[in-house]
DNA sequence: TTGTCGGCCGATCGCCGACAA
DNA sequence: TTGTCGGCGATCGGCCGACAA
């Protein structure tokens, strides 16, 4: 995925090595993370000399959790890794300024994350990433399109209105908390990017990882 | 499974082997139908005289179509099988009548599936399974309460109206056709056992095996 | 500035008898 | 006997401004 879009939705503190760079491998660290055991023997708890050869920013294809795939070499040991999106004491790659690129992240409120409702915009976000309204236009409305980190394109209504004014998405935005199986507390990050492009992104609370929702079987009783 | 239900499921043509009976296995079949390659060294296209030493019969956890697996035994050789439910020309396991239990399937039709209407339960199908309805009350109608093959309950509420009078499932029926994921042309299979207690099962037209329904993502234009 | 609430209106769900195959 | 249809009432989704934090 673009790597501005993935910074953005992995947060200011991740972190990646640079290509090149000298890492240590610990075993001891990937096998608490993985859902495949790890088990490389002869390599003790001491670590590994490495060096990273490659670095891919990834987003997962159902959850878009972002998360970095990182290959290591050694003398006589080649693996893929997978690091979470903060890996913290690890050299930092930093590019020249954001040049054009912005994002905004919110966390959902119960309002928003409520299938009844749309979404409230902050302000600031509205203002400096969506489209300009026509405010003289009254409703004040207009259709934004936005792409996910996979690419997929979604489609929001963006008004302006209420008393005080302020900025919602109404219709498109229940089937995207559905479709993305969003919860309050789970953050959403919108981007325009140096194209002027929407893109949207997903920041998940660590307690929504992986739930599922099952229906109901047994409808309530219904004498005519 | 209960044996009689699986059978009422299968259909009148389902046979499989009885344990202890002796058999051919033919590596080329099983490799046809199974989803993991099968590759026995070895073992060519001749056929492998084995012993049944076990079967069971089993309903998919998911799709709730049944199936048996027959363990076969043979010198150097032994290996779970799994067989489609019409296995013909193979020896076949008879019981002495029906004994009580009864069954009755249905293939569903448009009006049967579409989410917005019930089930029309056949005459003979009501009056020979579901339980007794008081005519005398107006309206006719019960909570019936039937198990799948699994042991979840369901219950429907089980009409007999308009005119002319007929035996008709309601409220539950659309779930139960969501969550099954039932099609039109899809078999419905009600039995009562001995006991009296309902039963429910699926024979699926092969058309609608494994199809999975994606949500849309695209919003309709919906500028106020 | 923005989170939550109740109101309300339109769409959909699903129960109904009519009618014909 | 039973498959399909249109009608229609109840429910729900979801858009709205009010109001207060």
């Amino acid at each position: 995925v673009d790597p501005q879009a993935w910074k953005a939705c992995a947060g200011a503190a991740a972190r990646f090595p640079a290509v090149g760079s000298r890492v240590y491998y610990f075993p001891q660290g990937h096998a608490e993370q993985a859902s495949s055991p790890v088990d490389i023997p002869g390599v003790v708890s001491a670590g590994l000399l490495c060096r990273v050869s490659a670095v891919r920013l990834l987003a997962d294809v159902d959850t878009d959790e972002v998360f970095a795939r990182i290959s290591l070499d050694h003398c006589c040991f080649r693996s893929p890794f997978i690091s979470s999106s903060t890996v913290p004491d690890i050299s930092l790659e930093e590019d020249g300024g954001c040049g054009g690129f912005v994002s905004f992240s919110k966390i959902l409120t119960a309002s928003d994350a409520n299938n009844g409702g749309g979404f409230s915009v902050p302000k600031f976000c509205a203002e400096s990433i969506l489209p300009p309204l026509n405010y003289e236009k009254v409703p004040t409305v207009q259709i934004i399109h936005v792409r996910d980190l996979h690419g997929v394109a979604w489609s929001f209504r963006h008004i302006y209105r209420g008393t005080p004014r302020r900025h919602l998405l109404t219709t498109g935005w229940c089937n995207f908390v559905k479709e993305k199986k969003l919860v309050a507390g789970d953050s959403i990050v919108f981007m325009k990017n140096l194209s002027g492009q929407l893109l949207v992104g997903i920041r998940r609370t660590s307690r929504s990882c992986g739930l599922t929702e099952y229906p109901r079987y047994y409808p309530k009783e219904a004498l005519g």
